[in-house]
DNA sequence: TTGTACGCGTTATCAG
DNA sequence: CTGATAACGCGTACAA
């Protein structure tokens, strides 16, 4: 900045203004510097602007269970458009849907002193809340509405959904439900949508049968084999809930290669919404989550934070809606 | 730092030194540091190290296309993973196939002095080339091989990809092919791979008819609108090559849906094994492109660099296969 | 509106 | 092996 300052005679403290606030230069100082900065390629140093003002160092971080899933590129993206508006650029990181990794990265990533911290899980390990307080800085929860959050939370409820949509499969005349999760000893959503679907069971005066739910993988190939081992157990089963959107597709796909009808044989229904399950020639009734608005809403409450608003802020639900396609 | 260092009763040195290069110091130092960080919670602060240090911010930056697509998805994957064992963590951007925004990201980026950079695209505005090369850092290119690239390169040459995929249908004796790609405008990607295709078929004397070659997005509806309208224009057509594996799913789909047989009435490749693609009834050739290796070599040649390894390295062909299936 | 002095937290350097 | 010192590049606070 130095030398942006010799070449536009002026003193460093004027290139810092006329780069941050440029109305408080005058148009000719504003000018030169301008120039000088062209000329010189100049990239602002913002190490240097953070380590003296630790609440803009204009980077936030986030991190999700897995770069790979493609709902959490949805959320991701939603956040990233939201910042770079304000000039905020994202670190990113993959917990592996681990509680240590994650505590690990949240180390990691405050090394940085970022400015946010965005979270798709809501449990976490003692260390990493002890880490989380300490840092000072917008924490936001986005992978459930949690009841005790960290500080901020934009999600929907799992239960809730889990439970509407299986409140939609008893609606819809189908008495023998199965349940087909994800793994969910480490992941609380897991756990909340098996906790909906048993409560709408409950409210249905249906009984609970647990060898009808299962916890496996999120690959297509899972599906298929979940759905063949439940319906060679229980014949009986005639609808099963799929928590994970690419495990509903693989059953799906399997019924189509042994010609089982769907919903006559067996009904199918996803927790998540994924692009091909409206494709398919039975499209499957799924959940619609608005993946990116939690990524946006986020943001803009990390942003909110950010403008010194420190009250508390109410959790907030951007909801689901069930959507009925053709396989329930 | 300091009061890390006055609770262990050492110098600040001695707790940089102890924290970095453990080696250098007494087991007596290094437990009482060790202690102290514990006790307080100590996160060090790497914006300071950075500023003094801009070699090792321990941060890198990557941007890709799009955050959604899974193809980058796996590539970043591979990038964060390899560089998280050296501590190195990922800021990553979405340039939406925009040169300029390309360009603007950049910048912002290189004002967090990442100390390396990962990019997709391998075209670049005079500006953003001119930002690349002051910063002084490796620079990866990973979505091409660039015949001049900026610094690095770990990727696959679209040309003979897109070449050997038309080889195989001509191979497998169609005569009348067809390609779908996308939008090349601003793609450099694209522009090679549609190069590749006609190089196919001027090395099987076919004729080029540009009428047969059609852009679109990437969409399933695309893929499904655009097999269409080439067979009722062309109902000689007997083969397409879709550059999306998003648009070949959508035009196999539509195949089923109108009874289509797949390859009798039309054979359909793709260039990207999107995971569906294996798995629908008709099994769709594509090309298998070592994503999540591209992303992870692309890291290991930063560290080389990081490392002191000043020389030129030679770009890495990362390379492709043609995995045939019964859509051809 | 512009400039000066100082400090942010860390590390390179050099002396002990 | 350890410590003192200066410096990295910018922003705050104050003064001109």
């Amino acid at each position: 900045m130095t030398e942006v300052a010799l070449r536009a005679k002026v003193s460093a403290m004027s290139v810092s203004r006329a780069l941050r606030t440029p109305h408080q230069v005058s148009p000719e100082t504003l000018r030169r510097v301008q120039k000088a900065v062209r000329e010189m390629g100049y990239v602002p140093n913002r190490l240097a602007g953070g380590l003296k003002a630790p609440s803009r160092t204009q980077l936030a971080a986030a991190i999700v269970p897995s770069l790979q899933n493609s709902l959490f590129s949805g959320t991701i993206q939603g956040v990233t458009d939201a910042l770079r508006k304000k000039g905020i650029n994202l670190m990113l990181g993959d917990s592996h849907y681990s509680h240590e990794e994650e505590e690990s990265l949240i180390g990691a990533f405050l090394a940085h002193r970022p400015c946010g911290l965005v979270l798709h899980d809501t449990a976490h390990t003692p260390g990493a809340r002890r880490l989380l307080r300490n840092a000072g800085i917008p924490v936001i929860e986005i992978g459930n509405l949690v009841p005790r959050p960290v500080d901020l939370v934009v999600s929907y409820s799992n239960f809730a959904a889990a439970k509407a949509m299986t409140g939609h499969l008893i609606g819809r005349g189908y008495r023998q439900l199965a349940f087909v999760g994800l793994p969910s000893a480490d992941n609380e959503r897991s756990k909340e949508r098996q906790r909906g679907f048993r409560a709408a069971l409950a409210d249905g005066h249906l009984p609970y049968d647990e060898t009808r739910v299962i916890e496996t993988d999120g690959s297509f190939e899972s599906g298929a084999r979940a759905l063949v081992q439940l319906l060679d157990m229980r014949p009986r089963i005639d609808a099963i809930f799929f928590t994970g959107g690419v495990t509903a597709v693989g059953a799906m796909m399997e019924c189509t290669r042994r010609g089982w009808d769907v919903p006559k044989k067996v009904a199918i229904a996803a927790f998540d919404d994924w692009p091909v399950s409206r494709l398919l020639k039975t499209p499957i009734t799924a959940l619609e989550i608005p993946r990116y608005q939690i990524g946006e809403r986020a943001a803009e409450l990390m942003l909110r934070r950010l403008d010194g608003d420190h009250g508390r802020i109410p959790p907030v639900d951007v909801g689901f809606r069930v959507i009925e396609r053709q396989s329930t």
